[in-house]
DNA sequence: TTGTAGGCGTTATCAG
DNA sequence: CTGATAACGCCTACAA
């Protein structure tokens, strides 16, 4: 019952002819006759043939299939990425094969030999809070495998980064909460490691030195997990604290952001007369939380999108890795919402 | 630069010996000598030999990879599932290749057709909004290609399914809402081409009738997109209406929930005093919105980790798909948070 | 203990 | 216009 996939065989046998016609005919080769051009198309149809990409893939050494390297997969920017990569490829005849490191340095490691198994055309790579060397990516590069990476990029030579505007999106966060009149801003960020933190927090910090107000670093706070949990834990530290209370809360994601909201209102604060807080990324329910959570806007879609047209532009040769020696940054937008607007009196 | 993967041919040239022989010590074949094993072995790691998974598909018309049809990435439950998917097929050796139909026909269609073209071992599905007839899985099944439904799953012969229990969900949820002296219980449902909303709406019913309430079918509103836009406005109509004003919403999904928590709040009604809700999936969101929204919970991670057991139990032919007779149902959990709770005077 | 030959499905090359 | 052959990388009867 099962199986039977018809083959170039099984029309050629049927028909009398050679597997090299049968082949031709069904693309349109020059030099057959309409004749059997008609045939073996009837009969393709008709068996209901389908071309063996596997057989394709071994032939031209190629797989039309490219492999994603991700953190996480339950992840509102990641998945938003993942949506942009799969439209991509798919418009241009690729396959994608996924697999999520759940931020372990092991599984991308295990991840890459897989799909270099799988004879993958190229990688997309955002790599997990793990990684701190980058040696397995530098050897692909250095064998020339193509690989492009997103969001979380490394600094390594013939890398090609597609990230977003990290260092503007936190200086615009933070220089909106500073002109809402917000003077003591904590930082929540992100694991050091990543250099989309370090940009964050770069931001950060001369958002508040061009305004005039020095850099305490005391307020530049880590939240390695970047939870809600972990950030409402620390925020009402960070309140019942004798020093100084915060006016302001800049989260290094939206998860983050909440959690101070929480612990806020925990502690009877007002948001955002006694508090203002903006997150980073415009995670979905910003917009549905009361009050609405001001946040730096992502385009992941595009970010994965435009990150597949590269890759695939160097595996077709329609594009010089070379040529490429700038990486590609994408603009971030500041949504402004109630969570970081003093209401005036 | 670029490629040089070695291969057994390599391997067998250096060493002088043949590509079987290569192929055998490698996977320690009995008769081959202790001596040659080590030298292949060797030369196969210092030459980062690694097989190629193309060539392994082609010559036993199995590729070790399995397709994955989905409505949405970016969807919380959905992204949920994957991530249970790609562990468990990580886990035993298999590859996930993954489209997403963006809730389209057609697109369920393609995938299909590529996803037969790359000789996947086998798929696993969640259909789109969009689908009516299931025509082209019954022919797959036909065919004897082995496919496992999750959540969206269709009441066709053979078919595999697994999904969770909304009917004593709904059922659940609305019990509660009726136990909190709410009366005028409006469900926001979902696409009525679903089992799924059918289901729940199904469960919605029982639990009114069971608990001596009649079900007035007006109060029974179809949210085909099941956005909190697209719900707000909704609510905010039926607000405005004449008719007896509703005291508790149940939300077919938890979007929906938080468009009505919205208008609501819009139409200054107390939450969860004036009025109670409860959603349908417990996304994160749940927990970090004011009030806290009550919601059903379901497995999603268990729900992929079961679909694709049984998927590759098939495949392996330790499951045979006629010893399947019933469908998999997991549990759902109901998650009561504040939305829905009274307090008491 | 090892080698030879054939084949998985397709296509490029070289002959007719 | 069409056919035969070889090759992509690997495995496995069958032979030696």
């Amino acid at each position: 019952m099962k199986l039977g996939q018809a083959t170039i065989k099984d029309i050629a046998r049927e028909l009398n002819v050679s597997s090299s016609t049968v082949s031709r005919a069904l693309k349109d080769y020059p030099g057959i006759s309409d004749e059997t051009k008609r045939k073996v198309k009837e009969l393709a149809a008709k068996l209901n043939y389908r071309p063996n990409a596997i057989a394709l893939s071994l032939r031209k050494s190629r797989s039309f299939t490219i492999g994603v390297i991700i953190p996480e997969v339950v992840h509102f920017f990641f998945s938003t990425v993942i949506s942009g990569i799969e439209e991509v490829a798919n418009s241009r005849g690729y396959n994608v094969i996924l697999t999520q490191t759940n931020e372990k340095y092991d599984r991308e490691r295990s991840s890459i030999e897989t799909m270099l198994s799988n004879q993958i055309d190229g990688f997309l790579v955002s790599y997990s809070k793990e990684t701190q060397d980058f040696d397995h990516f530098s050897n692909l590069l250095d064998q020339g495998y193509p690989i492009v990476f997103f969001d979380r990029v490394p600094q390594i030579p013939k890398a090609i980064n597609v990230m977003v505007d990290d260092y503007r999106g936190a200086y615009d966060a933070v220089s909106h909460l500073i002109r809402q009149g917000y003077k003591r801003i904590i930082h929540l960020a992100g694991p050091k490691n990543l250099a989309i933190s370090k940009e964050r927090i770069r931001g950060y910090r001369d958002a508040l030195t061009d305004h005039g107000i020095e850099v305490d670093e005391s307020l530049i706070v880590e939240c390695p997990l970047g939870t809600d949990t972990e950030s409402r834990k620390i925020t009402t530290e960070i309140l019942k604290s004798d020093s100084v209370r915060p006016d302001a809360f800049f989260g290094n994601n939206d998860m983050a952001a909440v959690g101070a909201m929480l612990a806020c209102k925990d502690a009877g604060l007002q948001i955002p007369n006694d508090v203002g807080i903006v997150g980073f990324s415009n995670w979905q329910f910003c917009s549905m939380i009361d009050p609405g959570l001001s946040s730096v806007a992502q385009p992941g879609f595009q970010m994965g999108a435009k990150a597949t047209e590269i890759l695939l532009d160097i595996i077709e040769k329609k594009l010089d890795p070379e040529q490429i020696t700038e990486s590609v940054t994408l603009p971030t937008e500041l949504l402004i919402r109630k969570s970081s607007v003093r209401i005036k009196n």
